[in-house]
DNA sequence: ATTGTATTCATTGTATACAATTTTCAACCG
DNA sequence: CGGTTGAAAATTGTATACAATGAATACAAT
């Protein structure tokens, strides 16, 4: 067993050993990451489908995945068993998994089921919620609006958001559901956030959604909540509809490292 | 690679490749199982799991389980990330993993769920459900009519109800929730349906939803399957209820395997 | 030229060996 | 008698070798 241990290059008392362990020390050569390279190859396949260098409806290979990040076949084995259950791969039997494609009609699916989780969850936020964690709510509140033009950190805050409503709401399988859904949010591409006027929207709903929460308005809460994801999703259409018009349609564009 | 050939002992023309085939054929010596290695360590952990030979509580190490399922602890450590990934194993980072434990308050959160998720499920299907799916749940509506005496025939014939249910409600994400959740159902031990007469009401309930669903009436189809949830939290509140008298605590009951 | 067949290739499944780290437990010192 | 330290045991993480299988391809026969 290799890493778990966050950041003590421990005890080891005798010196020559550590020498020995030296030698076959971590591949990483600055200091401490010490996750598991499974957890690496997680998140490193999982960035690279979000930001694009791995194209959705790419297939990759156990050997190929594993030779771009340096490992052996398996950390990444699992990694791609993992990200396979979390079905942000498709296993494609015998050749390679396949980076999973959303068209339109399963992005409707998908915000479909936002729409019966999103708002249940601001609705037992709105009846659990204590004054420490409204008070985090309104301090994301604060940030969002200083940040308005700046769609990375509106993004953070924007999940940092609907973390603390979704642990407000106590109830570890509402956050298992909508957690298994907003992880497959990558494959839709560009955030809305990236879009000034919906980010405006956006942070008005959030400002209406933390009222009716310190007023412990469980019925408001849920209805606006309901609201934002229904705009979310017309913006998303809406942004869908202004980029069909380009003719070109990309067939499985192989976008390997190596 | 070895397996994966589901129940092709395909078209092999020559007759003495056959042989040659049967040579090198699986370790299982009963005919063909033909699924990894892992699928077979997942499904029997389930199973330990659902059948009680393995207690919540447990825990459990990929050696011990690896030398029970008789392989090496590569599928067996493959398989125990899936379900943790699941939820029904706890990664106790170096205790082995433990086998979930669900208390009242848990199963109410997973029943919140369920009241949220399986209720539009039915509208959605009711919307579009065609001839053959109706069908289909008329069929095994009938089954269960014939069958209300036989515990195990029902739970098989449940599972299908509502899988045919979700499946018609043509929504991946929907059913990948809803799985999320039924997968957790083995933790709470004995299902309603060995009570009798809960078992005539919800085939009673089966019915209602079928009849909605039938005349496409979702409102209906919704109402009747919140209530059919509800009945069953109400059955397994009833079950705790009787049974907490019992003054035996147990601690965490190691049944191991070999 | 087309079809059927054998061979090679690419890829995954499994076993095993080893490394590294946490826990446990016992001995030792205060 | 309690707390600390050190070594052994238990457990997991990773690499690598090998087996087995589906797919692809070359080749022969009609």
């Amino acid at each position: 067993m290799a890493p778990r241990s966050r950041s003590k290059r421990n005890v080891r008392s005798t010196p020559d050993e550590g020498a020995l362990q030296r030698i076959s020390a971590r591949r990483s050569p600055a200091g401490g990451d010490a996750r598991s390279l499974a957890e690496v190859a997680c998140d490193e396949i999982r960035r690279a489908i979000r930001e694009g260098r791995i194209a959705t409806g790419a297939h990759l290979t156990e050997v190929d995945i594993a030779s771009w990040l340096g490992m052996s076949r398996t950390p990444v084995r699992e990694a791609m068993r993992h990200l396979q259950s979390e079905g942000l791969l498709l296993n494609q039997p015998f050749r390679g998994a396949l980076v999973m494609r959303l068209d339109v009609d399963d992005m409707r699916q998908m915000f479909a089921v936002r729409e019966l989780l999103e708002p249940a969850a601001a609705a037992a936020c709105a009846a659990n919620a204590g004054p420490a964690e409204i008070a985090a709510l309104r301090a994301i509140l604060d940030q969002e609006a200083a940040q308005l033009d700046n769609p990375a950190a509106l993004i953070s805050l924007n999940r940092q958001f609907h973390d603390i409503i979704l642990e407000s709401a106590r109830n570890q399988f509402l956050s298992k559901a909508i957690a298994g859904v907003y992880s497959l949010i990558p494959l839709l591409g560009d955030s809305n956030l990236l879009n000034e006027p919906h980010a405006r929207e956006a942070h008005a709903q959030h400002h209406a959604i933390v009222d009716a929460i310190e007023r412990h308005d469980a019925a408001r809460a849920e209805a606006v909540a309901r609201e934002h994801v229904r705009h979310s999703l017309k913006t998303r259409l809406a942004r869908i509809a202004d980029a069909v018009p380009r003719k070109f349609k990309e067939k499985t564009t192989k976008t390997r490292k190596r």
